[in-house]
DNA sequence: TTCTACATTATAATAGTTCTAAACTGTTGA
DNA sequence: TCAACAGTTTAGAACTATTATAATGTAGAA
């Protein structure tokens, strides 16, 4: 729940200019008291219909790129299909409904802490992510 | 180290016609002992370089979605740029290392088992899997 | 051997994404 | 204040992984 001047300060402070392009897709993504998870064609659409000026396809990919790079969205490899993006910046996991083909947040202490007993040696871990599969059970 | 008439039986078995692309292909994975992931373009190009003959790109992707349904091959989900597979279809999980762009299998040994304490209800779990991405470390 | 359903193939089509290069704009500092 | 410039937007082209098409070929059954 940011104001326009809010996003100003916020792209500013990660080096952005804060066009008028940028700030209404900072309203669409982070307006909502609740987080959630797009695809760039999805995003577009919402774009659009909240707004009559439309934006350019190549500046929400360019945008949405900006803010991964920044920490502001998480891509989540689903399939290879299309890319998945989360406004959810923080650390947890994921159910993905294979029947609905829908990605659900589990809250990061829903889920016991992943040991790994085994480490690749001058590589350092950047993230730990699991990935639950589901489908409707079988009537 | 199977023989070709071994992959034929397999092939029978799941009801695929054991036709001569799909034997090749059968060779180039699974004549190792070792496992091991791949995309499409470096299956095409393994096939091509243990072989005169040229097999269509499209069988290609035929017969690995075919082993994949059929449960012989897996598919790793690690972004959208393309797909990865994978001949190991053990339960196990995987480190990323996004300097090198690697996938390295972490045997389900090495990972404490992971409870999840949510579900979602009138969904059956089908896999749980732990991505961990990991990057050099800084020097 | 003949028949048929299944399989292969070259190629076209599709779709998500990135590139291009021209027009536009936010910011700086003279 | 405003010219200058780097950063940004844009429409459309290009790119690339994947899927569809439809003609040709082949495995297995009878
Ligand atoms: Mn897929
Ligand atoms: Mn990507
Ligand atoms: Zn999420
Ligand atoms: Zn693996």
């Amino acid at each position: 729940m940011l104001n326009n001047s809010q996003y100003t300060e916020k792209l500013r402070s990660i080096g952005l200019r804060p066009t008028k392009q940028r700030i209404k897709i900072c309203e669409v993504l982070f307006n909502s008291n609740k987080t959630f998870h797009f695809t760039i064609n999805e995003l577009a659409k919402r774009i659009t219909k909240s707004t009559n000026e439309n934006i350019s396809l190549a500046t929400v990919y360019n945008t949405v790129h900006a803010f991964k790079k920044k920490g502001y969205l998480k891509e989540i490899p689903i399939n290879s299909d299309q890319s998945y993006f989360d406004t959810n910046t923080s650390h947890h996991h994921h159910f993905y409904d294979e029947t609905q083909k829908d990605l659900i947040d589990i809250d990061d202490a829903d889920v016991e802490p992943v040991k790994i007993n085994t480490r690749i040696p001058g590589k350092k871990i950047k993230s730990v992510e699991v990935l639950v599969k589901v489908e409707d059970e079988k009537p």
